[in-house]
DNA sequence: TAAAAATACTCCATAGGTATTTTAT
DNA sequence: ATAAAATACCTATGGAGTATTTTTA
């Protein structure tokens, strides 16, 4: 052995806790001298006696005390770090880069879907940034961005990405534009990975790009 | 497997800093296939797709990502928690508390010892209090206190503790003294553990009490 | 074709189980 | 006498090694 294990971090907690061999052994659903093996062998490790244990009880070392501090902490860290993971799988955590167009930031829709996206997971860090359409291509395609959207154009229809139309024409268009400048057309989300889910375009889309995150985003 | 191990973590994050099972095996002492069982197992373990491989690359998933964080932080706090515990086993960290009766305290010695002492191990967490030589001895009986400081007297001649003299008498006694109260005599140290060292009475002494901190304390 | 990860298998180290001993109360 | 930890010994799981296959750039 040349670093104890979590197991040995378990075994240890497990008695210091208890502070009986037999009860902690249960608990680790393990036998008496296994624990007792495993502590030794953490002992020996260390080179630190953890345990004081005459033949009628057992009590923590002060180093003993300190060293279990931190590997509650240890154990309690490498639940949350599954836990992450899990639910980063799942969509429910990380970071979600989002490009868009100035002219698809008129339109109220992005605001709208990325505000709600982010009260549905709040565990995800929503990162967007204004580009032109051409450079969010490239991010897209050197995955420094998950997402895109833009305003449909022929360019746009780039078959290496996916996408779909999440809205079709700005909506209160006139009252928004104080210039009065002319523009219509459909807001597009790209990506450079599949989209899954069986959501219609117009209510919304779920996007499982590279990083893993799910955008499901409802407009 | 019902948890991933340390091993998992080192072994990942190994991969996910070298992007080679091929490197990183041989920075792991293992052999490839061995490494590539240990990614899938804990992969499998999480029911997450931690390293996006292909053939000819290897590269970390979103969810791969935060993991490593968290993987890394894990290994680091291991690391730093079996230097506490070595630390504290040689008496480099810890507590250690001392009582002191009133008596004791009008002496500049005892300021002088733990500041030196603090000095030496800034990492020994010191607590002193004011104590009774009667509830010192208590105390140290009861694994409450690790040192007292009395004045030596025929009570305090208990078998059961480890004394040593650490100073015959108060020096500049009149000057500190206000009221003129007429105290002379050694001050002693006691302890319930033995204290190793070989440093004469009055030079200092060291004592490794239940905690398991080694306290050098020189006059 | 070459490089690199995965697969198939074999083996052995060691974690864990069973039985027993020791010792303190 | 009893409770509880340690010791001795055995078993078997699974981690690691060797050889080979697969894949794609």
């Amino acid at each position: 052995m040349i670093s104890p294990e979590i197991r040995h971090l378990r075994a240890f907690a497990t008695v210091a806790e208890e502070l009986h061999f037999g009860r902690a052994a249960a608990r680790l659903n393990i036998v008496q001298p296994a624990l007792s093996m495993q502590i030794r062998g953490l002992e020996g490790l260390l080179g630190v006696r953890l345990l004081e244990r005459t033949r009628r009880s057992v009590s923590v070392t002060e180093p003993g005390r300190l060293f279990l501090e931190e590997a509650r902490r240890i154990l309690r860290a490498l639940d949350q770090a599954i836990d992450l993971a899990q639910r980063a799988e799942r969509g429910e955590a990380g970071r979600l880069t989002v490009g868009y167009s100035v002219a698809t930031a008129y339109s109220g829709l992005l605001s709208r879907l990325l505000g709600a996206f982010h009260r549905s997971t709040p565990d995800v860090a929503l990162k967007t940034r204004e580009l032109h359409p051409a450079v969010q291509r490239e991010a897209l395609l050197a995955g420094e961005r998950d997402i895109g959207f833009v305003v449909r154009d022929a360019a746009s229809q780039n078959p290496e990405f996916h996408s779909r139309i999440v809205e079709r024409r700005a909506p209160a268009f006139r009252r928004r534009s104080r210039r009065g400048v002319k523009w219509s057309g459909a807001i597009e989300m790209t990506c450079s990975q599949p989209c899954v889910g069986g959501l219609p375009p117009s209510a919304g889309s779920r996007c499982r790009p590279t990083r893993g995150v799910s955008a499901v985003i409802s407009s």
